[in-house]
RNA sequence: UCCCUGGUAGCUCAAUUGGCAGAGUAGGUGGCUGUUAACCACUUGGUUGUUGGUUCGAGUCCAACCCGGGGAGCCA
């Protein structure tokens, strides 16, 4: 007889069914075990009584470690007295394998204990719910990128030097004497592509060796990030509102389950509307001002400040028009205010900061040249690159945007760390 | 790298001015009317992160070190 999983109960109610799974929980009283089973599909409750299967047996079954690995042969039916309003009342009872104490209680534990359980704590439901949320994310970024008609083209992870010259990379040895990169943005390599193809994108793991230590930092992550020829910042910026808007929406039709499992509050994400708020640099800094918060026009916005601007908007802002000497070496500058480069930041509500990060690249080789040498990066590195504005440069930009910090703020959650299966972090290399 | 904070039972935590190291939970045993983190009774469980110092006496005070957590900078 096939498995029945517990996520299709509801429609096998009267059925025999054979359920495959591990024991989440267990309550008993004299003549009756309620078996809590669960089985990645969802958890459900089954009925043992001392009645069908007399004192030994029944004994033994109370007995059982939570985690054992067990398949039960029983009835499905509606109860409203069950969690979930279906239960199984049980005819055959077998350990497939029997766990050993389990580490991870129902109680609260230590983000250390947790996180030194990765391997187990990815059980709980809170975590199960998470990793599905994560799973329709992913989703909605690729088919909505196909749906728009971009290509999916996978950027390198061993990068032969920084990718923007600024953030500490992890260095590996590239067989003999030469060293190699672990990539921190599939960026140029997307204009590159943009350049073949159009409308691109790539979707995959980046590598920070920066030794941040916040609950917005890993030094692995995923990052989405599309890249559009004949594009400027307006373009860039249309599509990163209408990319998160679709996000949202997708969670909130397909994982609205998981998202009451970790009580998000639900109406936080419904005020996510169209069009998002836009909110120059210029204007954001004035504004800060006009409310105490004094900031002096020329410094990158920190997290303080990220949080007192996306506290006036139920959507996420995007913030364009950064000082140019904040951003990086490729970002365009603004043609009509030199001081300004062709940047956009999208700040999440809540206080969830930066998920998005992008802009309009510079198109002009000369200019590219100068900001080379300003930054004193190697000119010989950027060779490739720089033939991209030798060989038909068109207006183009694109946007990275992190996948565990969207998560977070979708799912309401406090640390970015939880929001990846194994998450890799400063100190923290196992399991 | 800097600032703040913590390390006591498998886990989560308590321990007054320096004076016999405790509770809940998990595990075990027994009980219980279909339980909802079930409940009730009993019970096993300790090199208080490490090393050294002060003291009649240190979980508690001092020093160094080890390992975490939060934040800053940087970024997604």
């Amino acid at each position: 007889m096939a498995r029945t999983r517990v996520r299709d109960l509801p429609a096998a109610t009267g059925n025999e069914v054979v359920l495959q799974g591990w024991l989440y929980n267990r309550r008993s009283s004299k003549k009756m075990h309620f078996l809590q089973l669960r089985d990645g599909s969802g958890i459900v409750q089954c009925i043992v009584t001392k009645d069908d299967f007399g004192d030994d047996e029944f004994l033994k079954i109370g007995q059982i470690p939570y985690e054992s690995a067990i398949q039960l042969t029983g009835t499905a039916h509606g109860d409203d007295r069950a969690p979930g309003g279906v239960e199984v009342h049980i005819s055959g009872v077998e350990v497939i394998s029997r766990s050993e104490e389990y580490p991870i209680s129902k109680q609260d534990h230590g983000p250390d204990f947790l996180l030194s359980h990765r391997h187990l704590w990815l059980r709980s439901r809170k975590q199960v719910a998470l990793m599905r949320i994560r799973d329709e994310v992913i989703r909605a970024i690729r088919d909505s990128m196909h749906d728009r008609g971009f290509t999916c083209i996978d950027a390198p992870i061993f990068t032969p030097s920084s990718c923007e010259g600024t953030s500490t990379l992890f260095e590996v040895d590239y067989f003999d004497e030469e060293k190699a990169f672990l990539t921190q943005s599939g960026q140029l390599y997307m204009e590159a592509a943009a350049m073949a193809l159009g409308d691109v994108f790539c979707l995959g793991p980046t590598f920070r060796a920066e030794k941040s230590k916040t609950r917005r930092h890993l030094t692995e992550f995923w990052m989405f990030e599309p890249e559009m020829a004949f594009a400027d910042l307006d373009d860039v910026m249309n599509l990163a509102e209408q990319m998160l808007s679709t996000i949202v929406e997708r969670v909130l039709e397909n994982r609205l389950e998981d998202l009451e499992i970790l009580e998000r509050d639900i109406d936080k994400l419904k005020a996510v509307q169209l069009p998002f708020p836009r909110i120059s640099y210029d204007d954001a800094v004035k504004r800060m001002n006009e409310e105490g918060h004094s900031f002096e026009w020329g410094g990158d916005l920190g997290a303080p400040d990220e949080a007192i601007i996306s506290s006036w908007f139920p959507s996420p802002v995007m913030v364009h028009g950064y000082p140019e000497a904040v951003k990086a070496f490729y970002m365009k500058r603004d043609p009509d205010d030199p001081r300004v480069a062709r940047g956009v930041d999208v700040l999440a509500p809540e206080g969830y900061g930066e998920i998005i990060g992008g802009g309009q690249r510079e198109d002009d080789l000369e200019v590219l040249l100068e900001r080379i040498q300003q930054h004193q990066l190697s000119e010989e590195d950027f060779r490739w690159y720089l033939d991209l504005r030798r060989f038909g440069s068109v207006p183009h930009g694109g946007f990275g945007l992190g996948v565990e910090r969207t998560v977070c703020w979708l799912a309401g959650i406090e640390h970015v760390r939880e929001c990846i299966p194994f998450p890799r972090m400063l100190y923290r290399l196992y399991p």
